[in-house]
DNA sequence: GTCTATACATCGATAGAC
DNA sequence: GTCTATCGATGTATAGAC
């Protein structure tokens, strides 16, 4: 019953599902991590499902906040879209594990909470889309098929952690400036 | 022993793989699918693991096979970036399931087969980042990090089965038009 | 080439002692 | 709150009949 140690449990099994995949890890695999026995799991937490459905729903809904946060600012599109990636990349140096298992192991969630889920992305792509939509509206935005673009978006920015498993903090740094560089810019000189 | 069925075997296998995970489909529910029995698999395939190895390893090897194509041609930038976009989009047209499960399962090979995917994984980036490398040294690219260019370009294109999951035949054909534009030239005017 | 039958390991989870 | 012991289901894979 004791809260930390539930979230101790929880963030162990984020590593290890990151690691290994959420069918990989057995309850004696985390307990083992945790230099308990696996029945003594159940003592803070009802059942693996729970372990995954906390992980991925707490993410998800940061997520959510932060962009009902920035939607309505009044910001430029170029604005927005930079706030939004700054948030990708500060959560992703918080939560990696957490990040990674969200991404990979979603679809292993039971009904309830996987429903819980496509609705807090399907709600987070549309408000994504909709500044898009503002930009174009707005002139700010080349001519490209919106669709492509927050899929290209969308994708990177919720892959960083596969980036950020293998670097430094300076390399973060770069990141920080380059990103949103190479994702609102391109990559190709104007003139070539 | 019949080849025919073998492959049949492995299709379905990708089928499944992709739309559950690896570790979440069970020999008696690949059986199942073929109309048979878990044990007559047997007389096809060796194990679960086979079927993976080869899922994996084909589709990795057709990458690298054509970037080894294009790299040495004497063509721009730009032309090899495009080259390389519309070999992705084929491939993911050709190959859903087997790209998906490439994506999601490579981690589940066992030790020789997963060396082998990782070999195929770090030399394809690795032509892929002197063809930008040599982009930057002819001053045809933009002065991004590299590796912050390799990431975001190469995660949007190993994922493009998620996009073409929900689209139809008129959206692959702006996605070979937009997609180049969207990767290579960026997505917020120049003027604004 | 597919079947039935089954071996044997491991899974998530529970009961009840301490 | 952790333990031992264990249940019942399910996993991959094999043996041998047809």
């Amino acid at each position: 019953m004791n809260p930390n140690r539930k979230q101790e449990i929880i963030n162990t099994a984020a590593f290890l599902f990151k690691e290994k995949g959420f069918n990989a890890v057995s309850m004696r695999d985390l307990a083992g991590h945790l230099h308990i026995k696996a029945a003594s799991l159940y003592n803070h937490i009802s059942s693996k499902q729970e372990i995954l459905a906390v992980i991925v729903l707490q993410i998800a809904e940061e997520f959510t906040a932060h962009i009902n946060l920035i939607y309505p600012e009044d910001l430029s599109t170029t604005e927005k879209l930079e706030a939004i990636i700054q948030n990708h990349i500060a959560i992703t140096l918080k939560y990696t594990n957490e990040l990674a298992c969200m991404n990979n192991d979603w679809m292993h969630l039971e009904a309830n909470s996987k429903n819980e889920y496509r609705r807090l992305l399907n709600a987070y792509e549309a408000k994504f889309r909709a500044i898009l939509q503002e930009g174009k509206d707005k002139g700010e935005v080349e001519d490209v098929d919106l669709e492509i673009v927050v899929f290209s978006f969308l994708t990177t920015l919720r892959t960083l952690y596969v980036w950020y498993a293998k670097k430094s903090s300076v390399e973060v740094e770069t990141l920080k400036k380059d990103l949103p560089k190479a994702l609102l810019h391109g990559l190709i000189l104007k003139d070539s």
